[in-house]
DNA sequence: CTCTCGTTTCGATATTTAGCTAAACATCGT
DNA sequence: ACGATGTTTAGCTAAATATCGAAACGAGAG
């Protein structure tokens, strides 16, 4: 969950990803489209696979990736839903876990 | 749009506005739950509002805050929008803009 | 005026993040 | 073996974050 925000977090990162909407793409092509050195996107590509936004196919010579839009849907909108969106009373999966004892 | 997905991405704003679900906290009653320190939690607020994730409402003494879930909403639920998560060919706004030209 | 609530500033530290260059490496195709 | 594609590591900046304690400060309530 964190990793998925964290993900999002950067701008850069974000451009990745609506590229990758228009269909897979290889490392080569999305890395020819930012000014940032080979390494810098390799990380980019990693924190956004560990976010698993992202899959990474190997073809070839060539790594090939897919943006995971599954992943990406249900981690925004299972967030969004479990602050009842539309639903009161939806506790859903509670991401964190709260710091103190509720006082009771 | 940065702003949400940073405030997003700690784990003490995300409890902070799971707390607020539930409905308007005082900041006293919201810290109590935390286990940081009082400039720490100023903070966190700050970043919140920023974000415009919450509103404060200074009542009294004490100030209110209220979780703005339509822009919570309205924010993720774009985003996701404008992934084609549902709709394909759709641009919608792009938050971001390009590093390099198109190659035309 | 004093107390409380919350924010802000000060000074400090620790961690994380984004970025670079350079070089090494693993894969794969030819 | 060689060249291309990517990833990884190493080593290093620079900036942002998260945290603290202590103290000052502004606004209200009593």
């Amino acid at each position: 969950m964190s990793s998925v925000f964290k993900a999002l977090s950067d701008p850069t990162r974000r451009r990745v990803l609506q590229l990758l909407r228009a269909g897979p793409m290889s490392a080569g092509e999305i890395a020819a489209r930012f000014e940032v050195s080979k390494p810098t996107m390799s990380a980019h590509f990693a924190v956004l696979r560990e976010a698993d936004l992202v899959h990474a196919e190997k073809a070839g010579k060539s790594v090939i990736y897919h943006l995971k839009l599954s992943v990406l849907e249900e981690a925004l909108l299972g967030f969004v839903h479990s602050f009842g969106a539309g639903a009161e009373g939806s506790r859903a999966v509670p991401d964190d876990i709260p710091d103190k004892e509720p006082a009771t």
